[in-house]
DNA sequence: CAGTATCCTTTATGATACTG
DNA sequence: CAGTATCATAAAGGATACTG
C-alpha cells in the first residue's frame, strides 16, 4: 500500500476536540489501509473458515492467488500478528498457518462485512447496470 | 481492482456441496474486492461520520486523497450504489455527495472493523516492532 | 512442499493543465 | 467549484526458474 501525499491535507471542521479526533481518524485510516487489501480480506476469510492450513492450500482455498502474492500477504499478516506460522522440520517441509488472538478478532470484526457482501451481491450488480444503462442512453 | 489469473483454482475440499458453496465464496470473495478499497473505505468512513458533504469537503476530511482518486472512488461508489450524487445547478457548481442506504448497510457492516482499527492500532505496532526485531536479530 | 529471486507487464496514482 | 484530460512514474502483480 502506497504512503498518501500530504496534498489536501485534513482538516477539523468542529474546533474544538480538533487535533485529537483527526489525529485518531489518521491513525485508524491508516491501519484500515493496511489490513484492507483484498488478498489480507481473502485469506483471512479462508483461515477463518477451514482453520489451520498449509501454505498451498491456502492458495487453493482463496482462488486465482499467486505463489508471490501468496507469501507476501501471509507475511505481513505476520508481521501485523494476525497469523501464526508453524514450520514443521520435515521432508517435505509442512507449513501451517493459523490465525492468532488478534486475526480472530478481526475476522469477527469482518464478519459483519462478509455478510453483507454475500447479502447485496445482487443489488450491486443491479446498481452497476442501472448507471451503466442511464450513462450509455 | 486487477482481475484474478485463473492459477491455484479454487478446490472443495468437501465434496457434498461443493460447486454451490465455491460459486457463493467466488462471488462474496469478487464483492469484498470491489469495497475493500483503501479510499472507498476513506469515504463510507467520511461520509457516515459527516453525512452529506461537497466534494472537495470529503477530500479534506479524507486527507491527502488527490482530486483523480476522490473522483475516481466517487465515481464507482456512485456506480456501486453506494452514493447518491446530487448537483445543484448554481455558480460555481455545488455537487452533494451522500450515502445511500446501500451505502449506509455497508458502513454500518464496516462498523465493527473501525472499531476493531481504532482498538488494535498499538497491538499491530508491537507485533510489528516484534516481527522485526525477530527478523534482524 | 514452501518458498526465494528475477524479469516483465499491467495498474494505480500523482502532478499538471485545462474547462463549464 | 467540480470536475476532465493527459502524461509520467511508482507500485502491484504475474510468469518463470531455481533451491533447501
Amino acid at each position: 500500500m502506497p504512503a498518501r501525499s500530504e496534498r489536501l491535507p485534513p482538516v477539523e471542521p468542529a474546533p474544538r476536540d480538533a487535533g485529537h479526533a483527526a489525529k485518531v481518524e489518521a491513525l485508524v485510516n491508516e491501519v484500515i489501509g493496511r489490513v484492507a487489501d483484498k488478498w489480507t480480506m481473502i485469506v483471512l476469510e479462508v483461515l477463518t473458515e477451514h482453520g489451520e492450513l498449509r501454505f498451498t492450500r491456502i492458495g487453493e482455498f482463496a482462488g486465482g492467488i499467486s505463489q508471490k502474492m501468496l507469501t507476501q500477504t501471509l507475511r505481513q499478516m505476520e508481521r501485523d500478528g494476525l497469523v501464526l506460522r508453524t514450520v514443521h522440520p520435515v521432508i517435505p517441509p509442512r507449513v501451517e498457518y493459523r490465525l492468532t488472538d488478534l486475526g480472530l478478532s478481526l475476522a469477527e470484526a469482518f464478519c459483519g462485512v462478509w455478510l453483507w457482501a454475500e447479502a447485496n451481491i445482487e443489488r450491486i450488480e443491479n446498481a452497476r447496470a442501472a448507471f451503466d444503462a442511464a450513462k450509455a442512453g
